[in-house]
This record gives structure tokens, sequence and C-alpha cells, in this order.
DNA sequence: TTGTAAGCGTTATCAC
DNA sequence: GTGATAACGCTTACAA
């Protein structure tokens, strides 16, 4: 393929030159330009960013290290980091672990795949990018992340605890709030609770603004409308058979996959979600609109996470004298309402 | 940060040595060599990628194309090409189009998005890669694809039918026979079938499978039993309607989404799905399983289409000399069996 | 076994 | 306005 070198050649100037007009500095005549930009288009020429960025200190290249790409929080995240990358003129290589197709299933409970992550911050400092965004696929304290590294990272979908770097989360604790919200809106105040897996924070959380909503709301808090759950589906309808059995009207199920367990037992108790019984998931997953009645939920706001991150680094990248103290910045979650909540009118009587 | 220069000097040897025992090249002293890597290991030297990319011809990296990453097919494919490339020591760049956000949803009717891809083209000649693969969104004919290019090219999840480009695609037509098959193993003649929108090539060829399909099975095609749908829920609680007037004992749905319109229907009828009728749906879409009974459906190869798409392309960038004649690769589905099947005991009598 | 030096395609400095 | 030329960090003949 042409190279500068060859253009320069064609049109009958320095190499120089046609540097300076590729890149529209100043300093270059008229005539010159056009006949020079010509021959581009004649021969096709296309710059070799490889070159420019050897010799280019700024690249304006970051790097994304995702956990797994084919976890359905992943793709989201990195269109949020794609749009403000494009809005600001940079580019980004992906670097993607494949934690989950290359470890078993709970891969973050071992430390096995440390090294790899290691070796895949290095192969991106190789790479000369100008910083790092890291995303989970599974919100947690990550004791992963090398720490003596000379560019910029930010954490997408995870945190550290040790606040070493900045990191991008939703807030559990307000989608969980905005939940139990809807539903006292609704007129319900016996409001069981499907929790998630017993050390999930995500759960810790999503408790406290459920508590917190009950609190601002006058409610008291029955402990015994909370129902230990595992994340799984059967883990619901096992909590909705004890739900059947208190003078629960509403169910907040911490995610969409257990709230789809209490559809099943409803089910089969021919009682009807969204009439005679009112719930509410989160997540917002694909299920979450195919169940019937659809469900409401909370919708994680993924792609804001990666603008966010991608914001952060990039300032730190500009800006890198700016002392910054790495921070756990929370995202707001949307509620989505949908067809599952019914309006309780005898409670409130 | 370090780079072989310092290293050479740190070390005492000339960057020459340096590179050779870098790149396992024989030659260099045993130690030379030691010595060499302890400096390396010491200054927490990094090789510098881009230089080498210039430097080397072939820097064994390949382009990918998405059109839009958060497309549920996308990430499993992106996932195939990621694991070959990792077991033939390729690398990758990605770039994601985003068509879906920054055009309509319906990007593909129209051209206005064929500036855009033929720009990152561009931009991955730029980038020096040695091949290219373009991930569709929604299989279809693609004739945004530049055809004027030096480097290989591979369509994946799309085609091209004058044959310019190799391309990977499903087999719709298998996938429709496994399908169809399966309810006539469990008993069923009379096979509703859900067709998807008017026009589509997916629709067409899972048409044939079903028809093939009873063929082999000596059963009448009954063309009454071909209902019109558009993809939509909706479209399949409508067909419903009419199967139900039928003596339809089974329901093709074109996917897994028409599929949820059937559940819609009987659960108004009361009618049980997996007991008193039997469906089939396509894509195993994450919704299949949440569906109550879980629903038997058709899992698209995304990540074999991926690997294949993978292989094709490394074949061709390491064989250059060989004539490849371009074709459509068609990879197969598998049937997922789950409970919306039953065996229509009654009918085989 | 090791070192010298050219060159990959750019950008940037500085002289003309 | 334009052109030499050094430099970016590396690989690779080829020389020593």
């Amino acid at each position: 393929m042409a190279n500068i070198k060859e253009i320069a050649k064609e049109s009958g100037v320095s190499i120089a030159t046609v540097s300076n007009i590729i890149n529209g500095k100043p300093g270059a005549g008229e005539e010159t330009r056009k006949r020079v930009l010509e021959t581009i288009k004649k021969l096709d020429y296309r710059p070799n960013v490889i070159a420019k960025n050897l010799k280019q200190k700024n690249n304006r290249t970051i790097g994304i290290i995702t956990e797994d790409l084919t976890v359905f929080n992943t793709p989201d995240i990195v269109d949020g980091i794609n749009e403000y990358c494009d809005e600001h003129n940079y580019e980004f290589v992906l670097g993607n672990l494949r934690l989950y197709k290359k470890y078993d299933e709970k891969f973050y409970h071992s430390d096995k795949y440390y090294g790899r992550v290691v070796d895949e911050f290095k192969m991106m400092e190789s790479k000369q990018v100008e910083g790092i965004i890291y995303v989970g696929c599974h919100s947690r304290n990550l004791e992963c992340i090398p720490s003596n590294f000379s560019i910029p990272i930010v954490i997408a979908y995870g945190f550290d605890n040790d606040k070493e770097f900045s990191s991008v989360i939703f807030n559990d604790e307000q989608g969980a709030y905005e939940a139990t919200c809807k539903l006292i809106e609704a007129g319900h105040q016996n409001i069981g609770v499907i929790y998630g897996a017993q050390q999930s924070i995500h759960a810790q959380q999503r408790l406290i603004g459920y508590q917190r909503a009950l609190y601002d709301n006058k409610i008291l808090f029955n402990p015994q409308f909370i129902q230990q759950g595992d994340w799984s589906r059967k883990s619901g309808y096992e909590a909705s058979e004890i739900f059947f059995e208190q003078n629960v009207t509403a169910i907040f199920a911490m995610n969409d996959l257990m709230a789809g367990g209490v559809y099943d037992f409803f089910y089969e108790k021919e009682h009807k979600i969204g009439t005679d019984i009112a719930i509410v998931g989160f997540d917002n997953r694909e299920v979450s609109k195919a169940y019937n009645p659809s469900l409401s939920t909370i919708e994680l706001p993924l792609f804001e996470i990666g603008r966010q991150s991608a914001k952060l680094l990039i300032d730190m990248i500009t800006q890198p004298h700016k002392e910054v103290n790495p921070e756990i910045y929370k995202i707001d979650c949307k509620f989505i309402e949908r067809k599952s909540i019914y309006k309780n009118i005898i409670d409130k009587v």
C-alpha cells in the first residue's frame, strides 16, 4: 500500500509537506495542498497508525479489559465506553479474559486467574495504551488489579476497597428503594423480600434500600417478611410458598430470576400476578419482559457505567497532575414499569 | 518505561542481543541470556508492540468489525473468534459500528450507514491488520463491504450473494428440520407453523426444513397449518388463535419470541403447554429457559460461527497463494430439549 | 557469541 | 512555504 513517501514523490513535494497537509497543519500552499490531496485520493493512501503511534507519545488509545464479554452486563458497558471514546476522539483496544469460559463459573472465588489478569494488563502496557478500564462481570471487591502501573486505571462494575483505584458501580440501595416505594405507592404495606445469596454485597445493599423505603413511609419493618434466596429461580419459588402463608400482598425479588420462581408458584396456585399479588424484580434482564404478565423491575445503568468510567479515565489521562482521590461512584438505577404491580385498594382503606 | 536500549546498557550487551534473547532466538550465550533476563525483570521491561509491529510485516493481528456489540448474537461470535485467535496466537482489534444505537433499528433497510462501514474498513487497514471479519447482527445479504481491499475478508452472520467473500452463517433449514422431527418423534402429525416476517430468508429456509421433515416422515403437508407471523410475541398469540380452531397438537414457532405468544394464548385458555399442546421455538434466547414450562428450542451455533470465520480468515492469511472460491458455510444448529414437548400417544394409535 | 547499522512509516525540528 | 533529517523502539542482515 502506498505510504507517505510515495505520495511525496508522486506529487513532487517532500514527505514533511505531505505530513503537514494530512494533519491539517498550517504553512502549506493552497496549490500544493490541493495537489497532494489529489494524489492521496488517487493512490488510495491510508496513513499507517502504527507508525504514527510509535512516533507520537500520546496515541489517544485506552485499553478495555473485560472479564468476560459474553456475560450479560459487559457489552452494554463496553458500548458506553465506546460512545464516550467516539465523542472524545479516543480509540480503544479490547482484551477479553474469557474467565467464565476458561475457568469455572465461580472463578472469582479462587485466585488462579490472577496471573491471566496481570498478563493482560502487561499486554495493554505493551500496546502503549494511555489508560485502562477493567470491566468486571460480577460486582465485587477486586484484588487482582496490579498496583504498580504507571497509567491510570478505572474499574467498571466492581470496586476496590483499598481505594487505590476509582470505580463505577450501580446503586443497589437506591434501586431497591425505588422498587419498594413503587409497591408502597400502589398501596402495599406487607411486602415480602426474596433476598439474594447470603454473603452478597448486592443483597445487603438492596435490603437497606428496602428498609429505608419502609422507614420513609412509616411502615414497620417485619423481619419475617425477609426470605433467604440464592438468586436462583427455584429459591424464588420456595420463598413464595412461605409468603403464601403470610398476609403478604407484594413481593420484592432481588433479581428477575427469583421473580420467575414467584410466577411459577402462583401459576400453580392459580393466583394471578398483577391482580392477586404484586411483584417487582431487579436487573431488567431480557426475561422480565417475557414473563406473563410482564415484570416491573429495576434497570441497571450499564451503559452509563461505561460512559462514566470512560469519562473518569480520560479525565485522568488529560489532567495527569490533578491529584484525584479514588472513589467508588454509584450510578442510579431506573424503575421500569410493567404489569406485575396492581393497586392494593383494600389495604389502603 | 524501560526500553530495549536501557536493558542493553544495563546488562552490558547490545540491543541486538537483547532482542534475540527476548524472542527466543538461538545464538546467545547462557550466561548473557540469564543476565539479560534478570535485568528485564528488574527493570520491569515491557516490549513495545507498536514498534515491533511497525518493523514486522505480519503482525498477527486481525480486525473484527461488529455491526453492534450489544445485539444478542454478537458477543458469542466474537468469543468464538477470540478463542480461535488465542489458540493460534493471533491478536484482534475490535471496531464496533454501533449501528443500532447510531441509526434507527432497521438500519439495514437503508444505506446511510455504508459510509460508516467503509470508514471502519479503512481504519482497520490503517491499523495494519492482516485480515478482517465482519460480524453482522442480522443475517442478510451484505452489500456494504468494500471490494477493493488487499487483505482477506470473511463475513460472520451475514452473507454475500455475489460470492466475493466467504461467509459463515447457521443452517436454518437443518435447524427447522430437527425441530420438526422432534415433534414428529413425539407422535405429532398436525404441526402448526408460525412463520416469521414475510420476506425473511430465515423464515423461508426454516419452512423448507419443516417441509422436508414432513416429507421424510411421509406426512402430508397441509398449507393451512402455516400461519404468517412477524417475529413478534403478539403475532405468535394471533397465530395460536387460529391453531386453536384446527386440530393442531403441536406448534413450531420460528422464534422463541413468537413461542411466547403461544404461551400467552394457551395460558388464557387454561390449556397446558407440554400437556395439551407441544411447542418448539427457535434461537434459544435467554427467555426460552424462563417460560413455564421451559421451551424446547433450537440453539444458534454463534460461538462456532465465530470460530469458523476465524479459521477461514487465518487460513487465507497464512496461505495467501491458495486460490479459494468464496463460499457460504452453514453451521448446524442444535436442538435443546426442555419441557414444552409431550408424547402424543393418542395420535399414534 | 555478540555488535553495528539499516530500516519500518510516521512526526517534528530547524534550516533554507 | 518547503525540505532535510533525526527520532520513535524494535527486528534483522551482516560483520566481527
